[in-house]
DNA sequence: GTCTATAGCGGGATAGAC
DNA sequence: GTCTATCCCGCTATAGAC
C-alpha cells in the first residue's frame, strides 16, 4: 500500500485541493479525503493533524502551482500571457472548480487565521504578476487600456473571479461574455 | 413576546439573510439564529421546517428587496442607476457581507436543489436588469462601452461580484480599484 | 408559538494496538 | 503509517408538553 516516502501525504493534498475548490472550506470532510484514498479517518490526521493546517498546506501547494504555471509562461509575449490566463479560468469551470483565491475570498470571515493568511498572500503573488504582464504588454504596445496596471489587473482579476462563480450557475457560455468583454477591454482582437 | 402575526418569521429572514451573506450556507446554523432571537432552536423549526427550507425563503425575500430597490431607481437616468449598484458592493463589503448572489454562487455545487434554482432565477433578473439600464444609458449617450449590453453587463456584474470578495480579503480600497476601472470602461468620468 | 428533551448523524480529533 | 475504537461536539430535525 506504501510508495515513495510523502507519497500519501501527496495525495491527500491533491484530493483535498480539489475539494476546497469544488465544495470550499466548510462542506469537505476528512471523510471524503480518506474515503477516496481508501483509508481510514485517522491516517489522514496523521499526515495533517488538523483540518486548518491540512488546508494551509493546500494553499502554499496551489501558490507553488501558480508559481511553476507562470513561470512556464515566462518569455511568452503579454498576449500570450494573458490568454493563457482566461484558459485557467475556462478549465477550472469545466473541472467544476472555483480558483482556491475565490473560494477562499468568499468564505474569508469564516476560515481560520492560518488560511486567512495564505489566501492574502495567494491574492497579492496573483494580482502583482497580472499587473506585472499587463504592464509589460502595454510597454510593448500589444495591450491598450485605461488606467493604471495595478487597477486594471485587479479589475481584470475580479471579473474572472466573478466570471467562474456565474459559470457554475449559468454555464460555459455565460462566463464567455466575461471573456469576450475582458478581451475587449484590453484591445485584443476578437 | 409575540408581535404581531408573522413578525418572528420575519425577524428570522432577516436574520438568515444576514448570516447567509456573512457565513454562507454551510457555515451557518439555525443555532445561530435562535440564539440571536432570544428563543431555542425548535421554536426556528417551526416557522422554517427545514434549512434549504428557510435559505430559498430568504432568497426569494431578497430578491423581492432587490426589485423593490430597483423599483425605487425607475425614472432616474442610467447614470445614476449604475452608480447605485456600485455603491450597492460597497456598502455590503462595509457590512461584511456578500450579496446573495455571489455567495449562492460560489457554493452552488453543494447547495440543496430549491436553493440552486432560486439562485438561477435571482441571478437572471438582476443580470437583466443591468443590461437594461446599460442599454438605456447608451441609448442616451450617457454611458459608452464596447460589444452588446447583455454582455457588458455581465460583465460588470462579475467584476462587482468579484470585488466584493477580493474587498473581503484586501478592505475597501482594493474594492476601490475595481469600482474605478469599471466606470471608466463605462465612460464615466473619475 | 414556544418550550424541554431527545434522537441521530456527521464532523474533527485522539489514544493505543499493530 | 495505518488501524480500531472512541470521545465529544455541533448540527438538523422531531415528539410532545404547555
Amino acid at each position: 500500500m506504501s510508495g515513495p516516502r510523502g507519497e500519501t501525504r501527496q495525495r491527500i493534498l491533491e484530493i483535498a485541493q480539489r475539494h476546497v475548490m469544488q465544495r470550499g472550506y466548510h462542506a469537505f470532510s476528512y471523510q471524503h479525503i480518506s474515503g477516496e484514498l481508501g483509508v481510514k479517518n485517522a491516517a489522514v490526521h496523521y499526515h495533517f493533524r488538523t483540518k486548518p493546517e491540512l488546508v494551509q498546506a493546500v494553499l502554499q501547494q496551489y501558490t507553488r502551482q501558480f508559481r511553476a504555471w507562470s513561470a512556464n509562461l515566462d518569455g511568452q509575449p503579454a498576449v500570450a500571457r494573458v490568454e493563457a490566463y482566461i484558459q485557467l479560468s475556462r478549465d477550472f469551470i469545466a473541472a467544476d472548480r472555483v480558483c482556491c483565491l475565490g473560494m477562499m475570498a468568499c468564505e474569508f470571515n469564516v476560515l481560520p487565521d492560518e488560511v486567512r493568511h495564505e489566501t492574502e498572500r495567494l491574492q497579492d503573488e496573483l494580482f502583482q504578476w497580472v499587473a506585472q504582464v499587463l504592464a509589460e504588454g502595454r510597454d510593448a504596445g500589444d495591450l491598450s487600456f485605461i488606467g493604471e496596471p495595478l487597477d486594471q489587473a485587479t479589475h481584470l482579476a475580479c471579473s474572472l473571479l466573478g466570471g467562474q462563480q456565474l459559470g457554475r450557475v449559468r454555464g460555459l457560455p455565460a462566463f464567455e461574455r466575461v471573456a469576450t468583454q475582458v478581451r475587449r477591454g484590453l484591445g485584443l482582437p476578437d
